[in-house]
DNA sequence: AGTATCATGTAAGAGGTTACATGATTTT
DNA sequence: AAAATCATGTAACCTCTTACATGATACT
């Protein structure tokens, strides 16, 4: 079976059951509770994504609970050893200059989920990667703006993209520091 | 025929035919020359996205060029008095706070429209509007900081969070300032 | 004459949304 | 007993991506 390519969304699904055995209906509510529900994912979205991953051999499913013998029908995911490796893949997964600015959100999960399943040394070396991603593309920014003539609310707009992904450029060397200074030698 | 929703390609398509009469291939150049080629839309996304526009009677095509008879086969789209309607009701729509956040984008691709579309009155009320709905969102992110329990890579993914919120924030305080201050009275 | 670019489109397949369906269990 | 919530799922519809198809025109 070649290792079959996931969503983001499979990926995130995939990295959550990772973290604990999760029913759709419990991730369901890890999405509501999160930071607002940006991302609010329906029925039909997120039960065919389950089974997607199960076809693909990533999770199994226990269809019972054998500790309590009347619990409600659901069905618990738990990753197998070859979903434990994709999601380790992916959490490696380099982070691509040409894209950050589109996947930024996807990093920080990404982020989120590397606490205390990769080494700190290869966080900080994907905090070094995303930054040097940010310095590209903000540097690209910079000389779009130079070169072209724009209205003056492209210009503005341009402007806003410029201090956003500053902001996240002085977070991703902030972190770094802060990650760094938690033990003396990487 | 009732007011059809459009998809935010669809607006985003309609926004850029207003502001010139374009065909398929030209707003592919747009999108691809545009500050990096973050979304690149692809022939089987534009080419049916123009033909929904023109069937709910938005905009109209001239397959030909009156002045030259021999031009290449290319479909001219033009807005209709509906689609310019509709339009200019897409740029008045008001910011909602509760998504703010995923929307930003579109906010900032509407913001660039209005330029010349417009009058500054309500590109300050909307600049105004936007102000509030970020400002909701950074404080609820902060409240919910302060109140959940979090781990520490999940911590510093909400920092990176409230970072860029608060630095779209300082640019729309600061682009009010600048266009108030260009006319006198407002 | 051959290649690159202009220009528009279609077909297959994937995945998402909305809305509905279904039933068990817990709360009031 | 009724209502709310837990829990999973399906069906119809829409739009996107990828890949391919098709020709006309401009360049070398």
């Amino acid at each position: 079976m070649a290792r079959p390519q996931l969503t983001a969304f499979e990926h995130v699904l995939l990295g959550l059951i990772c973290s604990a055995p999760s029913s759709g209906y419990d991730l369901k509510r890890i999405f509501a509770a999160t930071p607002m529900g940006i991302y609010q994912p329906s029925s039909g979205a997120l039960y065919p994504a389950l089974r997607r991953l199960e076809l693909k051999g990533l999770v199994r499913a226990q269809s019972f609970d054998r500790a309590a013998p009347s619990v409600r029908h659901r069905r618990v995911y738990e990753p197998t050893p070859m979903g434990r490796e994709a999601h380790a893949s992916w959490l490696s997964t380099p982070v691509e200059a040409a894209t950050v600015s589109r996947d930024l959100g996807l990093h920080l999960m990404r982020f989120v989920m590397m606490e205390h399943e990769r080494p700190r040394g290869e966080v900080l070396e994907f905090l070094h990667n995303l930054t040097e991603a940010l310095s590209a593309f903000v540097a690209e920014l910079q000389r779009y703006t130079e070169v072209t003539e724009l209205g003056a609310h492209a210009r503005l707009a341009l402007d806003h993209g410029l201090a956003v992904h500053r902001a996240s450029l002085r977070w991703a060397e902030h972190t770094i520091a802060a990650l760094s200074a938690k033990t003396p030698g990487e």
